[in-house]
DNA sequence: GGGTGAACTTACTCGCAGTAAGTTACTGGG
DNA sequence: CCCAGTAACTTACTGCGAGTAAGTTCACCC
């Protein structure tokens, strides 16, 4: 009985690493998501992809690594709208609007990443946290351009100002990000993109000296 | 022989309750600001101590609310040291400066505390991520209060929009802080004052509008 | 059709958070 | 002085989850 209904299709159960690698990082990030990473265990994610632990450790080294990993492809996506807002918009003053509400309605539409991207902090030790602080880096260089394009051309820019500047817009944001998910009758992505808009453009300005 | 030599202090080991109680915070403290949440374990923490890991669950409930009693002392005294700066300032304009200037002063004298705060995303899950939010709703508040300050007195407030600046304030704080202590030739706590200053002294006169 | 390498597994160890059930020292009343 | 009663404290565990050593099975190529 068992076996003359069985062979037509034994369901390919190998894959070459790379589709593997792609079905193990999806499912990371789904229940990452759902649980965040203390409540997520390896062998929870190698049960869901139907693979044993040991198999995601060779791919993926660690807990941290699996998540780095999620992390890192999670905030490409965000990065990515951002940046084609920043692009699209007509002048250097609605490019930072756009950036803005860009930011905060992509969160709003994905709940998983934006837990992934919140338990962020769940890497502050270790080598993971530098990995973690380089994935960020991408998103305070897109905000220093944008604050350099804001700034009068003619003046000599202090690029420590500017790091100073980024840094705490890159802060702000995430903060915000986090305030709001924790909070249901939060404001609107555009209102607070108006208010953030209103205090930089001005502030922006002063820097010249 | 043995008996002879050592009854004379018997060492007094137990304590009253308050009093262990502080014993065992101060060595969280230090343990977790040495070696970051992850790397202590409650075992660490009670050999240090001299005491058992069960009496410390009896006090504490769980590693987490150990974590967390560690940290809102550390903020109420951060808090403490910004509160002063601003209070005892000439005007509004020197408070918010005073208050910058104070909190990165305080976070480079105490590099322990400053390890605990950042550590804090560990909580980032459970009913602890929640209790961490109110241990920083104090900061919030004296941000919020800072900034009606700095508002024209004539001008009817939006409190939605204070709270987004506020929010705003706190998150780039403490991004800056956490930037500043990965980052040797990072700018003085002045020079970040002073560039924050700027851009919000600006920036907070155009929320009239 | 057999050998070679990559994909994959079984069956562990070890460290650590958390706990059940007891034991020891201090304290105030008789 | 002693002896409840209680607060301080311990021994000795459980369970779970990260990480690993040592294989085993499949697929492809000569």
């Amino acid at each position: 009985m068992t076996s003359t209904t069985e062979p037509a299709v034994p369901v390919k159960r190998r894959r070459d690493r790379a589709a593997r690698e792609r079905e193990i990082l999806d499912a990371a990030e789904r229940i990452f998501g759902d649980r965040g990473y203390q409540g997520t265990s390896m062998d929870d994610i190698a049960a869901q992809v139907g693979v044993s632990k040991p198999l995601i450790y060779q791919y993926y080294g660690s807990k941290d690594g699996l998540f780095l990993a999620c992390l890192s492809r999670l905030r490409a996506q965000l990065l990515d709208a951002v940046s084609d807002a920043v692009l699209t918009a007509a002048d250097a003053e609605q490019a930072m609007y756009a950036g803005f509400v860009a930011w905060f309605e992509f969160l709003d539409e994905h709940p998983r990443a934006w837990s992934v991207i919140v338990d962020e902090g769940m890497l502050a030790a270790g080598p993971a946290a530098q990995a973690a602080d380089e994935v960020r880096a991408d998103f305070v260089e897109l905000i220093a351009t944008m604050v350099r394009l804001n700034l009068p051309p003619n003046r000599e820019t202090d690029e420590e100002e500017i790091q100073i500047v980024a840094q705490s817009i890159s802060g702000a944001t995430e903060r915000l990000a986090i305030w709001r998910s924790r909070n249901d009758n939060a404001p609107s992505p555009a209102k607070i993109a108006e208010t953030l808009q209103r205090i930089l453009w001005q502030g922006l300005h002063t820097l010249q000296d």
